[in-house]
DNA sequence: CTCTGTATTTTTAACGTTATAAATACATAT
DNA sequence: ATATGTATTTATAACGTTAAAAATACAGAG
């Protein structure tokens, strides 16, 4: 008999009983209908606040079909500490103190992201969607576009349609980050890229492509990694580069953990960072704050990011047309190699 | 806009109609109630499937007052990196397949979590809860008991009822890593643990204890400072520390950003981690495979920790007794330094 | 004093599901 | 034939909410 609890919450009905109306009217009053009169709306307001009064999410739900539930797919990749967290931070932070809830999927296998998409449109699931890693000609902004079914990515694609996102702006981080290597005197600049299919690929390249040709500094992309390799596999391919001829002598390193794998290469190899390699990482934990010897870093700030990201997706949802909800994020701060 | 048969969802409704039964038989039907006809239950389940029929969650918890809903409140400090990311992680994995979605809150403030839990508890928004960082005599742990509501806690209490929890078994972590440190020679070690409140303090202090004692060798408690303190607050504490008199040569880390930030301040320091320090750090995120100098560490599994909490939880949900559904996990691994 | 308009409230009818009671069919026992 | 089961299905009601239609009251206009 697992029906302890019985019925004690108080219910629309609890308070038309209460105040000697009919439910209907309650549900009117709650919802502020100003064709409702203004001492009535008032008083059922009062004992709803009296009676612990607070709607039944499910009822709410089959009745008017919206979920309140936002959505958001994690992507499986994490080479960025703490990713997931901070940018669940920052879509909580704006979600709290609205009736959105916040559920979290984390997309296991390779590209299921785009399944579980369509489950979630189909059965309802939410109100909106939220999800990363996108790609220039990305199936699932394709598919959500096409359903008319709220969203924000985060990170740009560069379909004709123009949808809601926010992104990084890894452009101005690329430049920046190689004129930083530059100005230290460095004489050929390596970057880590993202895998092929990411657009931000093509930011971080544009971006270290347009300081590169301004300067006509000797230049390379690193091979046979990416930001998406695994640790051990990035720094043992740096570690070997750093053994061969022409090696570079500044490197760019948008990501965490990709920069902790280069830092370890670089030490392992004999070599002193900021020294003998200048380094510029991208950040969004911290960490290299604590990570000795100190090295050039700019911020991404996730948890602002995760705000914007629920901002842009409940004005999405009120009808706000996508051309309003693109957002170039800047980066947020950056800390100088001792 | 002329639709209505094109996207419209199927319902029971829709196939009760195709098969010629009522809608109460289609329910029974899919519910693999015994009293239905084997022949019909077949039937349905076939139609059910070429209509890509899916139950409507919403109708399903106001009929049935169940949410399939886990809750799952997040801390809001953050000493371990992607702590709630790999927590996430495993509880996805272990809810994949079932029906239950997973909703995440993170804690901001103080220990407004228990306000959090007294609201999901009151407005039966969750089937059960998992949250974290317990103390000895846990107000969220007692209301939950108290209110006889699902839930499975990461850490103990020392309550007398007993209650579902996941616990990493950091009383073996701290003897182990002072093991270690007595075994690589230092001559005073000193250990960084969690502000007084929280139950695992006392289980990492008696590890660290035990092995004291049976050494008899000298020790501290590092002062003014906890695992929670910000990472800059703890490079400063340890920076000053190592410049006082009788200053530990062995340190024990719980966590990763503890570890980084002591490792920061003991280079900063002119100190060599592993050489002039001996250093066991706990480590989640793998960091410290990167990080040099190495330094030994020992893994918790945060991941899989996440997994038991759900599987306990869904046991618990299905009336499980508490005193079966206890976990102390080992520790799953570690590093050795080089 | 009826007519019509306006303001407010009540009634009705769902949303999709499931638990319970009631009904049906058909066999077997009396 | 009537009663009594047994197996299966249907009918009914409800979970709490809200949108739309219908009803009520009461004002001022004619």
């Amino acid at each position: 008999m697992p029906n302890s609890t019985h019925s004690k919450r108080p219910t629309q009905r609890t308070i038309a009983a209460k105040v000697g109306i009919s439910v209907g009217a309650v549900s009117r009053a709650l919802a502020n209908d100003p064709q409702m009169a203004e001492e009535t709306r008032a008083l059922v307001h009062k004992t709803a606040q009296e009676l612990g009064y607070s709607p039944d999410r499910a009822a709410q739900r089959l009745r008017t079909g919206r979920t309140q539930v936002i959505y958001l797919i994690l992507p499986p990749h994490e080479e960025i500490l703490g990713f997931g967290t901070l940018l669940i931070g920052g879509i909580s932070a704006r979600l709290e103190g609205t009736p959105y809830h916040l559920v979290v999927l984390p997309d296991f296998g390779h590209d299921e992201s785009a399944e579980r998409i369509r489950r979630v449109v189909r059965d309802k699931l939410a109100d909106g969607i939220i999800f990363s890693r996108t790609t220039p000609d990305d199936a699932r902004i394709k598919f959500l576009l096409e359903a008319d079914f709220p969203f924000v990515s985060h990170g740009r694609s560069e379909l004709a349609t123009p949808h809601p996102y926010v992104d990084f702006d890894n452009f101005t981080f690329a430049r920046q980050a190689a004129d930083m290597l530059i100005k230290r005197g460095a004489r050929r600049i390596g970057i880590l890229l993202p895998p092929e299919r990411f657009t931000f690929r093509q930011h971080l390249l544009h971006g270290f492509m347009k300081a590169v040709r301004a300067s006509g500094i000797d230049h390379e992309i690193l091979e046979g990694v990416s930001l998406d390799s695994d640790a051990d596999t990035i720094s043992a391919q740096i570690h070997q580069r750093f053994g061969e001829k022409n090696a570079p002598d500044g490197l760019i390193l948008p990501g965490d953990v990709s920069g902790l794998a280069a830092l370890a290469a670089i030490q392992d190899r004999g070599l002193v960072a900021g020294q003998d390699v200048q380094v510029v990482v991208k950040q969004t934990s911290g960490v290299f704050d604590l990570v000795r010897p100190r090295v050039a870093s700019l911020y991404e700030d996730l948890s602002a990011a995760g705000e914007t990201l629920a901002d842009l997706l409940l004005k999405r949802i009120e009808g706000t047309p996508a051309t309003d909800l693109q957002y170039i994020q800047p980066i947020s701060g950056f800390l100088r190699d001792a």
